[in-house]
DNA sequence: GCAATCCTTTGACAATTGTCAAAAAATTAG
DNA sequence: CTAATTTTTTGACAATTGTCAAAGGATTGC
């Protein structure tokens, strides 16, 4: 086991050697600087990202305005989880708020690897179920909360968070303006 | 193949004979009355649904208000997701709106059927794929829009709820108050 | 290091949504 | 079928949040 990446693979769930040998060999280490886009908008994308070191942001633009879907920082997923899974075009873009040390995955590899590798496919149900959780959590934090109690919610969760994202990519995170998460953070 | 349940997941991805009737021979038709519970708050949820016809509503209190999270009718799946696949207790409950036939399949039942065949553990994946694909599209529907938006979202997308179910239970879904779907709708 | 740019804060005000209460309508149970 | 219960609607008002504009800070790039 020689990789960050693959080593936190395997705290889901085991993997044969093989298997392991397998995912190397098909997956890419880079080293990328802040603000680089792993996936642009309109297009499918190919790519599944882990973060090994930085932080990715993953937005899009309603009525001119961005806003943020996700943010992954250090040893979490990043990428267009929509299009990754649906192979469709999805307007998300990602970038990358800090410089960042990523190993990349593509969709066609993976396929590969779930068909010949029982162990990877199971891997791939448990990190796509972990992912489920994730977002439901997520979604919960948001439903039926006010402005206050979302805030107090990612100061809990998340609170490295605040300190790394640009505080209006922060807002629309959490469905508010940057001017009610301003006032928020003047009065708390 | 005998039964609704496993052709609606064969459309998902194809299973072998011996993989179609180690499921069948797992999985429990259920037909039950409007009101029934089919997972209480506070434990952890053994089963798992697919509902072959009828409707089922996932909630939780906050704050002593009922709180919608989820509604799955005829052919998707229907439970308390987060503690089914945590392992852990939730507050979430599940409850039939109206009589139901639904398939009930155990977690160790499918946990014993993934390690042993390969196909299986490839559908569960999908699954919970298009589980996390359902549950981004509706987070999406509600992050930073109006509840007028979220409503035509709702008329656009599950035209069938807003006859099926009750108002106030709709409002709750789409995070916001009885009295404000209640107006909305007056408007529209 | 400094100018230019971008981000955050603050203010004034408007729009949206929530709250509480009561009436009207619909549903349920006997 | 009717009474009881629950749900939905409506009104009056309050609270929250959004919008626009401008000032103040911070950051970036040359």
């Amino acid at each position: 086991m020689q990789n960050s990446f693959i080593t936190a693979l395997t705290h889901f769930s085991p993997l044969s050697e093989a298997s392991q040998q397998a995912l190397a060999a098909v997956s890419r280490r880079l080293v990328l600087e802040k603000g680089h886009v792993l996936v642009n908008a309109g297009m499918v994308s190919d790519y599944i990202y882990f973060i090994e070191q930085g932080l990715s942001r993953t937005y899009y633009l309603k009525e001119g305005r961005e806003v943020t879907d996700w943010l992954s920082a250090d040893g979490e997923i990043a990428g267009s989880i929509v299009s990754f899974i649906s192979r469709q075009p999805d307007q998300r873009i990602v970038q990358l708020l800090e410089p960042s040390v990523v190993w990349a995955v593509s969709y066609g590899s993976l396929e590969t690897l779930y068909a010949h590798h029982h162990d990877l496919e199971r891997l791939g149900r448990l990190l796509v179920s972990h992912g489920l959780l994730q977002l439901q959590h997520r979604f919960d934090a948001l439903h039926m909360a006010s402005a206050l109690e979302r805030y107090q919610g990612l100061l809990a969760n998340r609170p490295a968070l605040i300190q790394r994202v640009p505080l209006g990519m922060l807002a629309s995170y959490l469905g508010i303006t940057s001017e009610t998460l301003s006032r928020i953070r003047a009065q708390v």
